[in-house]
This record gives structure tokens, sequence and C-alpha cells, in this order.
DNA sequence: CGATTTACTTGACGCTGTCAAGTTCGTGAT
DNA sequence: ATCACGAACTTGACAGCGTCAAGTAAATCG
């Protein structure tokens, strides 16, 4: 057991993250600090340094376990959908804005331009898992060329999430934005073409 | 002329906002800093304090500086279009999207969450110019309910733009940029119904 | 059992925003 | 004309930040 129990402190990567996430969620993408997580976790203003070499480092950890949990989000939302793949596709964007609004912060961290490592592993892998989920509920609806639709869906749902969390208050009511969706996929022909 | 010519620096408020847009338009938003401004307008590190009594103001006059430049690219898109009310609807995406290219930092900055002054009345001013611009290109498009055709093409302009702006690969083609507007905008049923 | 490696601590450096106090200059009133 | 006042700016300080350097304690290994 060399992973888990560090000597000093028993997997103190995994709290220092844990913490990151928490420190994001309540005060934002610049609430992230180096120091903060390491006094929330309990050791010095330098312990985090072996685990995460920069502030980009650490940053990019709680960007991908931010994915990891928006993944989760609409896996859960289409879960709780009707078994049709309108319903489906609707669950996802319903659980990618359910995310949006419960995260601001995390959301906006993970989608905005606040350096990080784009090509860490962990982070791709992580985002991988989202887009699949994307292309998953897009299939049904894919024309000749499948990235256009799920293309289209995503600009449309991220944009909407984007600027919703941005605070524009004609995009706080989570009924409006379920009318919104529903007629936008009506709108756009989304019709089930294969399957 | 108390109003222009202050005794010791001419204009330094105005100075202050131009170094703040290219210090966003070079490195980002976090680039931005009270001390690198007045660096760069030659003044000591405590003079903006009295034009900008914290980083959020300096930031919140950035960005209704953003929000000038961002109505204006769309503008220009717009009337160096063919005279359709569909084609200038595009120019606008068009415009949109190449202020955000252009300006990725700054496009960041305006659309982010980072602190600024939501109720500033000159940014709202600013950002109202914008909205006016989205608002006069949809109005051909309008149906029953004028905002949601707003919020559809905005949406879709914005998630395209916010993405194309994250370093999507996919989204990097200005070509590319052209043909998915142009086959949303079919798709969407956004004939020309009024005018 | 001693040596090495790993995980952490302490301390320091320069940069940041922000506050406090002092200075310089323009304006308006007397 | 001068005096007072206030606006614009300077200098100086403070705490918090990321980051590097050096030291220490604990676990592992030959």
């Amino acid at each position: 057991m060399t992973q888990k129990k560090s000597h000093h402190h028993g997997n103190l990567r995994a709290t220092l993250v844990e913490a990151g996430v928490e420190l994001v969620r309540e005060g934002g993408p610049d609430a992230l600090s180096i120091r903060k997580v390491a006094a929330q976790a309990g050791v010095s203003h330098a312990a985090p340094a072996h685990h995460f070499p920069s502030l980009a480092h650490l940053r990019t950890a709680v960007i991908a376990e931010g994915y990891r949990r928006f993944t989760q989000s609409m896996e859960d939302a289409i879960a709780a959908a009707p078994d049709t793949a309108l319903d489906k596709a609707l669950g996802a964007c319903f659980g990618y804005l359910r995310f949006a609004r419960a995260y601001p912060g995390l959301f906006t961290t993970m989608f905005g331009t606040y350096a990080h490592r784009v090509d860490d592993e962990d982070l791709c892998e992580a985002s991988d898992g989202s887009y699949a989920v994307l292309a998953r509920i897009s299939a049904p609806f894919a024309g000749a060329n499948p990235v256009e639709t799920e293309l289209a869906i995503w600009s449309m749902v991220h944009g909407y999430a984007s600027l919703a969390v941005g605070g524009h208050a004609m995009m706080a009511d989570e009924a409006a934005a379920e009318h919104f969706f529903r007629s936008l996929f009506a709108k756009l022909n989304l019709a089930e073409k294969g399957v």
C-alpha cells in the first residue's frame, strides 16, 4: 500500500482536489488557491507542491473532477427521462444545465480560459467521457455528418447554459429552459432518423 | 474644460482602460492588473485608485469598452453583407465570431464570471447596444415571441464562439463556421416571415 | 541497521490589491 | 492677489498569493 496512505497525511492529493472543488464552488474560479486548499487540508502552504507543481496543475485536477460530475449529472437526467430518443436528448440538456446552475464556478472554470494543462491525461479522459454522452444522445438524430448534429446540440445547450450562468435574468427559470429546448429541438427538425 | 485634462496626467482614465484592453488581449483575463495598467500609463501604482477604486471597477470599464468593439465588429460585418435579412443575420454571427477570435481574452473577460460591477451604468449601456444589434437582425424572423428567436440565435452563436475560443479544434476553421451557421439557419426554419 | 527516497515544513522572494498619509497642483472665493 | 480647498497623484506599508530553496521526519530498501 504505497499508493494510498502516505506517511504523514493519508491521501492528500484527493483531499486537496476535493477542497479545490469546494473553493471554486463557493467563491468562483478565482477563489482557487494553493495556500487555501493546503489550509483546508491542514497541511503547510507548500505541501501541495509535490502533488501539484503549479496552480495550473491543481486547477487541471479540479476541472477533471468537474467533468466527472458533469458527466454524472447528464447521465442521471438521461436515466430519469422517458425512454424515447428525444426525451433522452432533452434529458441530457437538462442535466447539462442543472450542473451549470449547481456549480456555476466549476462550470466557468471548466469552460473558461483559466490556465490549466490541456493535454493532461486524466483531464482528457474525463472530458472525453462527457463528449461521449453528447455523441450518444445525438446519434439517433444524425444525418450524413454526425458531428454537425453534435455541434448543433452542443452549441445550443452550451450557449444557453453559459448565458444562464452569466446571470442573464431571462434564462433563470427552469421551466423556461425546458420550453426553450423543446421548441428548439422541434424547430431543428431533429426528428428521429435512425433507430 | 474641467472634465478632460486633469492637471498631472491628461486623460488618465481612458489611458488606463486602453492599457487594460491591451493587457487582456495579450495575456487573457488574469493579466489585468491595477499595477500593470498604472505602469503602462507611466503613473504610480496607486494612481488608478481614484478612477477605479477596485480591480472590479477597472475590469468593468474594460468590459464596457469590449462591448463597444463587439458591437462595432457585428455592425461592420452586417454592413459588408448582402442586403437580405438572412445575410445580415449571418453577417452579425460572423462579426460575433470574428470578435471572439480577434480578442479571445477580452471575449472571455466579458462573458466569463470575473468579478465586475454588473449594474454599472456605462457597462449596461454598452451591453444594451450589443443586444440591440442582435434584436435588430432577429426581428425579420421573429414569430409570436421575438425573444425566443433572439435567444435561439444568441445561444447558437455564443455557444459556438465560446467553444471556438476554448480552443476546440473542430471550430477553428472560418469556412466551417460559415457552413455551420448557414445550414443551422436553414434548419431553424428561420425563413423571413415579416418585412 | 544505515542509506536513500518520499512527504512534508519552514522560510524567503517578488508580485498582487488595497489602505493610509502626504504632496502637488488647479480652481474658486474673498 | 492670495488663501483655502479639493482633486489628482505619490510614497509607503500590509497581507495574501505562487513559487523556489533548504531543512526535517518518516517509510522503504539493500
